[in-house]
DNA sequence: CTGTTAGCGCATTCAT
DNA sequence: ATGAATGCGCTAACAG
């Protein structure tokens, strides 16, 4: 009785063959005779081998694995992500390594530097502007990105956030919202995308825009901003929240000091999690198609890992879900 | 210029030394004289050598890789014990891979099996019933396992699911509720302790529980269930929900049935997921604790695989908290 | 079809 | 304090 695991030698001299064939047998790189892939067999169920993936790996340089890398894991946002990534590494036979960078932008580059040596590719979410991310181009690991990039030669996978900001103030001002403001996040690369696509609608309209911003993508962050935006000299009767997670933080605390949502005030947000819906009133929102982007953003750095060309940027169209946290102004 | 990466070999040419020296430098395992560590730093430095994980993975058998396998990455309870987990692991260098499973259990004996090649430890959330679980105790591999478990000798992290149930119903019970039901999900392992918790206290005052039994622990499961339940003959005036995500559906779906909450009937459910804080009303909710859940089991694993005595069963105390879902009944 | 040989990059005796 | 030699488990030519 062997104590360790049995290796392909033990399969080899069970069987009576030589190392290699095993090899090849079991990667099904070759056919064998009948009698060589029956006694195969045989001491492989015997001894219950099992490939051994490390040492396959070193020799093969390819883990079947993937590194995603997100912000906040516990960001509905992200969770969608990591869902649609998992399943189409899944169906591939690929599995995903998480990374949660938590909002922290420090630590981002010697965590993907060493990940990038323990997988096949990477998907990445990050903080950083493109011009401090330079030595991601570097990594020597297939990779895609989410977000667009104008220099940087990274694959990406994008959603439209101009245009979903665009189509968001579009549905206020249609609705005669006169008073709009955005609860922001710069922090965010795609704060100012957002910025520039509600800009766009309400200059051409002639309209002021007034900008706050929050320290955190979160709902507690919502909460506390909402104070110092409904209570100002000028209250909005419409406020663009940067995520859904503020948008759920605004209205509750709006409602606790007094305003009733949507008669007093519109809110939206971006992203569509599933929590929205459940909120009253339920909460109008930009579909980014979470989901979606990280079963793209998985299919794309497949194709490059198997050498396939592909886009530079795909593009996932926003979409606007219309619920009762909006109303037209008389 | 080398094409390849360098390895271990470059450097000990360039130092003028041995692989050896090199090795044992690099992991700190011992130290040399002033002169031979100045030429190796000055050697990684130029060559910007990196240790290759998988060769040394190989060769010690360690990969400082945890795998973690939830059933739903979706579901705010999993984001919550991976958010908690994956800080441990990060605090001792540790990755984490995840696998979701979907709340397919046919998958997961293969699934774990594989993983278990390729990784130090796994922590395993699991649909199986104990008796479909031996296999697990056969992988040769540290393993923590979510919920308590009786004959199998895993150790465990456990919520007190039968003690959380029980508070609800007896805060329910001493809101002066009459009717109570449960809307479980019968597939989970979790769902007869918490059962169990409500029927304790239940019967102990002479009460009837009326048993609904999902098909999903989901928010849209809980709204296909809604009606049935408070458009039946007798309606209940307080609902237990297997979880908060199927409680949220369900208050939705209420209210669609011109039901108000908590006047026509108090809703509570498990988890304390994020979002039953921003719904109207609150949903009154027992605290698994999820996120410190990850992390006891982590931690413990952790110890396991440094070879350190661990507990069989670590208990996590949850905490009743309460919201506007509940009101007392005249 | 099947076997021989030669490493992959590294850690680990055991010498010196 | 340092180095030579060995092998982890496997795949990849190349030979026959």
């Amino acid at each position: 009785m062997k104590s360790s695991a049995p290796t392909i030698r033990d399969v080899a001299a069970a069987a009576q063959v030589s190392t290699a064939t095993v090899s090849k047998y079991i990667n099904g790189a070759q056919r064998f005779s009948p009698k060589v892939e029956a006694a195969l067999d045989v001491a492989i169920a015997n001894l219950g081998y099992k490939s051994n993936p490390l040492a396959k790996s070193m020799i093969t340089g390819r883990t079947n694995t993937i590194g995603l890398s997100v912000l906040d894991i516990t960001n509905p946002h992200f969770s969608s992500i990591l869902k649609g990534a998992n399943r189409v590494a899944h169906d591939h036979e690929f599995s995903v390594l998480l990374v949660d960078t938590e909002e922290t932008p420090s630590r981002e580059r010697r965590t993907l530097e060493e990940l990038s040596r323990r997988v096949d590719g990477m998907i990445v979410f990050s903080r950083l502007r493109e011009k401090d991310m330079g030595w991601m181009a570097d990594i020597d690991k297939p990779l895609v990105f989410f977000g667009s990039l104008n220099e940087l030669p990274i694959p990406t996978v994008a959603s439209d956030d101009h245009g979903g900001a665009f189509m968001l103030a579009q549905h206020l001002r249609m609705l005669g919202h006169k008073r709009i403001a955005y609860l922001g996040f710069s922090k965010s690369r795609r704060d100012e995308e957002r910025l520039g696509g509600i800009y766009e609608c309400l200059n051409a309209a002639g309209m002021e825009l007034a900008v706050f911003d929050g320290e955190a993508p979160s709902s507690a962050e919502g909460e506390r901003m909402c104070s110092s935006i409904v209570l100002g000299a000028s209250r909005p009767d419409a406020v663009i929240c940067y995520n859904d997670l503020m948008a759920l933080g605004f209205m509750k605390e709006a409602a606790n000091l007094g305003l009733s949502i949507p008669r007093d005030l519109s809110v939206v947000g971006f992203d569509n999690i599933p929590y929205g819906k459940y909120v009253s009133p339920a909460l109008t929102t930009v579909d980014l198609q979470s989901e979606r982007m990280g079963a793209t953003a998985m299919t794309k750095l497949l194709a490059v890992i198997r050498g396939e060309p592909v886009e530079k940027l795909t593009k996932v169209a926003p979409q606007l879900v219309l619920r009762a946290s909006t109303l037209a102004r008389s």
